[in-house]
DNA sequence: GCAATCGTCAACCAAATGGTTGAATATCAA
DNA sequence: TTGATATTCAACCATTTGGTTGACGATTGC
């Protein structure tokens, strides 16, 4: 038996399927497009996309032989929820994320 | 190749998991008190339990013949960093935010 | 010393993951 | 119509996961 969250955790548990929704943030994209900047088969990134779905975290859309994926954020919520309750981490903000970021490139 | 947040979020992606670091939320406990809920094998918990300190979420020590099991929830910082930025990138300055791309694409 | 307790290890198993290649299906464009 | 493009499907493979059982090494208490 596998429960949202489950499935949830388990898509965003590879770093190409994180890197995929990152991608989304900035915009839709098509499959191909997608998978562009990935070493891997375009079959492999279509499987990784299948996952995501049924996680709930994209939505695909076919407007004639493209297919365009679409992050669907909301689907992190439950996992937020989950994660947060977990006390000493206090909700984090724009701040944080940019903290975040410096400390982990160096910059 | 596996990084931190691969462990991190692969260690949260089972209910069984996900429970015992609920339960361990209240207080440290010993291996076998852990397993005490659960409807398998201690074996099973203690590979459960392998997992999550392997992702850091738990640190376990010995005690005599008792393994104490504590609770780390700062390990699960850099995941609720990453999962709210979903949130909150549109306010995010563009070249951190490409950075951040290009990182998660290099992994 | 001896028996019980705590926990892991080893071997095994079924199922899922993450990838491949090659064929198939749809759609578009010339 | 023919050919190129977009995407998935099917079969396969290696590795990991989540569980089992039984034996084993420590540690404790009587």
């Amino acid at each position: 038996m596998s429960t949202a969250l489950d499935t949830t955790f388990a898509a965003l548990a590879d770093g190409t399927r994180r890197a995929i929704l990152a991608m989304l943030l900035e915009d839709d994209m098509a499959v191909t497009d997608v998978a562009e900047p990935f070493e891997m088969s375009l079959a492999a990134i279509s499987k990784h996309l299948t996952i995501l779905t049924r996680a709930g975290l994209i939505t695909q859309e076919k407007r004639g032989r493209v297919k365009w994926c679409k992050l669907e954020p909301e689907a992190m919520r439950e996992a937020i929820v989950w994660i947060e309750s977990f006390g000493q981490l206090e909700a984090l903000n724009f701040d944080a994320f940019e903290q975040f970021l410096n400390k982990e490139l160096g910059s």
